[in-house]
DNA sequence: CAGGTACTGGAACGGCGTTCCACTCTGGAC
DNA sequence: GTCCAGAGTGGAACGCCGTTCCAGTACCTG
């Protein structure tokens, strides 16, 4: 069955680039970062481990096409039609890398560590790209541009990375309970802080009890947004 | 010379928690995040790996520690008077990050690994609290503090990590010159971006070629601070 | 069918985090 | 002064990692 005279198939599948880096994040979402070790790569790609190497770099490169496979359909997923106002569309980005963040635990701080130690890589632009063609969009001044776009990109970035640690494990059902169970180990944590050097955190410990990520990550975007607003719209 | 009865100095000093997190954040300025190791500390400290494991869990405890000693120094220091509106105090803080940061190029990585899988820690309610004080102070309603102070400290957490790249070695002299370079770099990775894929990163390559990374920094905490002001303040 | 090239995968190497344990040193009991 | 329990030490060893090496295989070309 099959062409037989065209691709007789030299295993199943012939190694490549792609097949490496997928199963690397599906490795990385199963078994974690450390669990991605060149050996579980290899057997689960039916192969050995110098066979990778003639695809990829080593490990670095490894990580960092993982992440940025990731991060590409995070904020390429446009979904539903661009009707909305620019500040929606910066919305469905940032909420895109965020929930990329959060079904991949390994990303953030994958993330940090790709855009401060390989700035010319190809994470940075994608995400830059997105959120500056709705910056234009909104009517901020050329000379704004590169001001405005930054902030949005650094608060989502600092923001995702702070939000990634909730989803456990993997319980398809229990994620809510695990969610309300971190926040209150997390609240119970600032509760029980020196009240003399600590009386702000204090105060505002209950507050995350029950709150929700993805709200509060929504304010913030609104807040920034408010500010390039305030600071950088010339009509008012 | 000194008191022999009281201190007979086993070797010259003993070992401790202090001195071992000390020796970590000194091998971590020096020979990057790769170069710590047991072993190179253990030398440094004239001592053997095993001796470490008496004061230390391990090596996840050993980064968080030195990551934890570097914060707090850096949003401790609260040099001249503090005069200044709130405001300005949080430009303090944020300056402080952003400087601790480039003086410890490991920093950033390591805050986001923290911060991401151990939010119970220490760091986030250092930072947290020296920020959430400034955004009381400003009059923000008690209901906001938390989205206020949120958005403050994943800007700045966000911005830190991304301009942690620069300072290359440690060229006592020609650190502007390095800046310099790696802006260019960058500028010029950007520029040869597809046209099609990237107008807009295309379009502000050259603001990058020559701007100031502390001043872009504190362009975005004044436009957050903006948005907070818009936001979250009663009387306007 | 012969030869070259692209690709494979198992074996081996150096170095890492960590563990183990024989040992030293020290303060308190008698 | 003697002794001892236990805190503290440090070198050796273990298992696993990323990476390299290379003999071998499968495919394409002529």
């Amino acid at each position: 069955m099959a062409t037989r005279s065209r691709r007789p198939e030299r295993r199943q599948e012939p190694l490549s680039r792609e097949r490496i880096v997928g199963a690397a994040v599906e490795l990385l979402d199963t078994v974690g970062e450390r669990g991605l070790t060149f050996r579980a790569l290899a057997e689960r790609l039916s192969t050995g481990p110098g066979a990778i190497y003639w695809h990829i770099t080593g490990k670095a490169e490894l990580l960092a096409a993982a992440t940025d496979a990731v991060v590409a359909a995070a904020v390429s997923a446009d979904p539903t039609g661009t009707t909305g106002s620019p500040e929606d569309a910066v919305r469905a980005v940032a909420l895109g890398l965020f929930d990329a963040t959060e079904a991949h635990p390994w990303l953030a701080p994958q993330l940090a560590t790709q855009l401060s130690r390989t700035p010319g890589g190809t994470v940075a632009p994608r995400i830059f790209e997105s959120l500056g063609r709705q910056v234009r969009a909104m009517g901020v001044p050329e000379a704004d541009w590169f001001t405005a776009s930054s902030a949005l990109m650094h608060y989502i970035l600092g923001a995702a990375g702070q939000n990634a640690a909730n989803s456990a494990s993997a319980g398809p059902s229990g994620r809510d309970v695990d969610r309300d169970e971190f926040l209150d180990t997390v609240s119970t944590a600032w509760e029980g802080l020196d009240p003399a050097e600590y009386p702000f955190t204090r105060a505002v410990a209950d507050q995350v009890r029950g709150h929700d990520d993805r709200e509060q990550f929504l304010a913030g975007i609104t807040l920034v947004l408010a500010g390039i607003t305030a600071l950088h719209r010339p009509g008012r």
